[in-house]
RNA sequence: CGCGGGGUAGAGAAAUGGCAUCUCGCAAGGCUCAUAACCUUGAGAUUGUGGGUUCGAAUCCCACCCCCGCAA
């Protein structure tokens, strides 16, 4: 069977590398290189570095309807897509004879769109996974392949759960692809009435709002970094919250985002308990742990993140 | 030339022209049944680099290097 590969991130390599040993990859379809950070530097996506370390060809159109004609004569079986970041057109979809499947990181048709991992940890869901599904026009709706779920523990941060996912995706496809090359599968279509979407989080959204329960702000914190990322305000400055510990708290004192001190450890207050802040990033900082933050202010006494 | 913050002891921060200071850590001693607690003492800094102004520069001026937040 001969496969073109369509994404961008590293979710999807996992995947790839275990297509390579099974499959013929003839092509890798992903997204321009961007410039990346203040310098601007170009830089290209993870799925072309691995493509180009392992001899794969590259594709990399601005639309991916410019690599129509190009998509039809290398003449795949099979796209499959992961994380590739953009809409593909029906007219794409069509050209291979087993279709075009994506690799989707929630059970759908619960968090299509962008961000499901990061969105399930937010809400606190206890299971989440994988879902292949045969693709058309529109955005994570078409009929599912196959699903694999995944518990999430408390206190597992985005980064353990994406990895998780990717790897947990690699497996599924593997198991999966014979059984659809073989005709054994029927696609199910999903269920609209259970339909949810996922946005894409902004740094806004990354706002702390210490009146909120301590164990909700945590799975912020879990969710939203690195990025976009969680932050708060100390005086006009904005100081990025990188890794907490909830603390149980009986007597709750003192104003939301107070910060105090126990035991040589970084105290902020919140609505019900108080957090254990394990690292930060002030401003124009390095990450920093908690405690060494606390060393350097002025006015312990009335220290307040805002 | 996208916007902005920063570089001072091992760590985090003060000091805006005049003895480089504080908190933490570290070392030694003390207290204690004991301790991560407490007390005493100590070590540890060429203030990112190079030049300039000045009697005198962490501080003012010029150039350069490095780190970081936002944005993309």
């Amino acid at each position: 069977m001969k496969i073109i590969f369509i994404g961008t991130t590293k979710f999807g390599i996992p995947t790839l590398e275990i297509l390579n040993t099974k499959y013929q990859i003839l092509a890798v379809i992903t997204q321009p290189d961007q410039p990346v950070g203040r310098k601007k530097t170009i830089t290209p996506p993870p799925i072309k570095v691995w493509a180009q370390k392992n001899g794969i060809p590259v594709l990399q159109p601005e639309k991916l309807s410019d690599t129509r004609n190009q998509i039809t004569d290398i003449m795949p079986d099979l796209l499959l897509v992961a994380a590739y970041g953009q809409l593909i057109p029906k007219e794409i979809l069509d050209i291979p004879k087993y279709g075009s499947i994506n690799v989707h990181g929630s059970l759908l048709p619960k968090y299509r769109g962008a961000s499901p991992t990061q969105t399930a940890i937010l809400n606190g869901d206890k299971t989440t996974g994988i879902t292949l599904f045969l693709m058309d026009e529109k955005l994570d709706h078409g009929p599912v392949i196959a699903q694999q779920t995944l518990t999430i523990d408390d206190h597992t941060s985005y980064l353990s759960l994406y990895k998780r996912l990717s790897e947990t995706s690699a497996g599924l496809v593997s198991k999966t692809l014979p059984q659809w090359f073989a005709g054994q599968i029927k696609p199910i279509p999903q269920d609209e009435n259970q339909a949810s979407y996922t946005k894409i989080f902004s740094w806004q959204d990354g706002r702390i709002d210490w009146t909120k329960k301590a164990s909700e702000i945590e799975k912020k914190i879990l969710s939203l970094n690195p990025e976009p990322g969680t932050w708060t305000t100390y005086i006009n400055k904005s100081v990025k919250i990188l890794e907490v510990i909830e603390l149980r708290d009986q007597n709750p004192t003192g104003l939301a985002g107070k910060i105090s001190q126990r035991n040589k450890q970084m105290i902020v207050q919140c609505k019900t308990c108080s957090l254990i802040i394990v690292k930060l990033q002030p401003e124009g900082k390095k990450p920093m742990p908690g405690a060494d933050f606390l060393n350097g202010l002025k006015d312990k006494q009335n220290a307040i993140f805002i």
